[in-house]
DNA sequence: CTCTGGCTTTTAATTTCTTAAACACTACAC
DNA sequence: GTGTAGTGTTTAAGAAATTAAAAGCCAGAG
């Protein structure tokens, strides 16, 4: 997995050099050395106090390497379209693999309803309200949304979408990570 | 850090015991049970085995950050409205700390331009055309879209809009992480 | 009650990483 | 040439993580 060059170019974005981040980080130069020719799997305590010093998150440093190059275009007719209920939504790029980011055109008809059993996942989730009214209920709270209303919650709560009127609601929606 | 009630609950979530995912990763019961505990900080190589078989990548686990509460509903009038020259737009969720997504409704008015100098971050961003046409270009690709087409790209490759019609467009946008 | 089978936790032995110091190399000053 | 200061690499000793096996715990069956 090449965590080495990884370490290696972060530390010399910040211009140090193996001693010098020895010295800021606590960790001994001859570790680094090992770490940087993958000589040796770093425990994720001594990573950290390493990426500390060169300000990267672990999160930033283990995500940069999953990059994949996604980039195209979609034509509407590409989106490809699922229904779901009283539901109908488009996904933008459902099939790139390893994407950070879903983004749904989702489409309620009158009584359209995520379902009585609260929806609950990882990551966060927002969006806009484009046409219509849409009842968002996040956790104990409840809310009637309209044309230039949005949201925006930690996905872990749980949450249900209903669309109470007798016209159609439009929503444009984003969340990471995907959750399908 | 926690690291160990994180994996506790990724391990859960999969519904393994330790023992299952003792066999499965290939890595040691007591292990895992000492590194829920906290009692040692594991290997990132022993931790990334731990991780491939709950699905799971190092960027997801050390990216689930603190999980924060963001839990709002905005309405429309209270999207701030941000104008950059012929572009106009509304971010959702603005002030929330800690967010892992940006999402944004764009107008870009006749002669709306990024700018010549391409713009390049961190992250992956994409969207859906409402209405009128866009130009985008993304490293060597050019695409004029119209309403209803899409895009997703990874957005450390150099990149512009501009709407080259005369009459206004609107996209709703979303990007991880925010950019500003 | 007792046994079985599942779970997590703990212990001793082994392996591995981490440290500190020495090594080798380059560049620059005097 | 020699000394000094910088770089990254390598080595033996020590510290810490990993393993394998044993110890507890709890629930259900007989």
């Amino acid at each position: 997995m090449d965590l080495g060059s990884r370490l290696k170019a972060a530390r010399e974005k910040k211009g140090l050099s193996q001693r010098q981040l020895a010295r800021l980080s606590g960790v001994n130069n001859g570790t680094i050395s090992l770490i940087e020719q993958n000589k040796i799997s770093p425990t994720v305590a001594i990573l950290k106090r390493l990426l500390d010093t060169v300000s990267k998150s672990l999160g930033e440093f283990f995500g940069d390497h999953e990059p994949g190059q996604p980039e195209r275009f979609f034509s509407a007719a590409e989106l490809p379209e699922f229904e779901s209920g009283e539901i109908v939504f488009r996904q933008v790029g459902a099939n790139i693999p390893g994407r950070k980011l879903q983004i749904l055109r989702e489409r309620y008809l009158p009584n359209g309803d995520t379902g009585k059993t609260m929806l609950s996942h990882d990551g966060e989730e927002g969006g806009i309200v484009l046409a219509g009214e849409i009842e968002i209920t996040v956790g104990d709270e409840v809310a009637v949304l309209s044309e230039g209303d949005a949201y925006y919650f930690n996905s872990t709560i749980p949450h249900r979408f209903r669309n109470l009127g007798n016209v159609e609601c439009e929503i444009v929606s984003a969340c990471t990570p995907p959750t399908f």
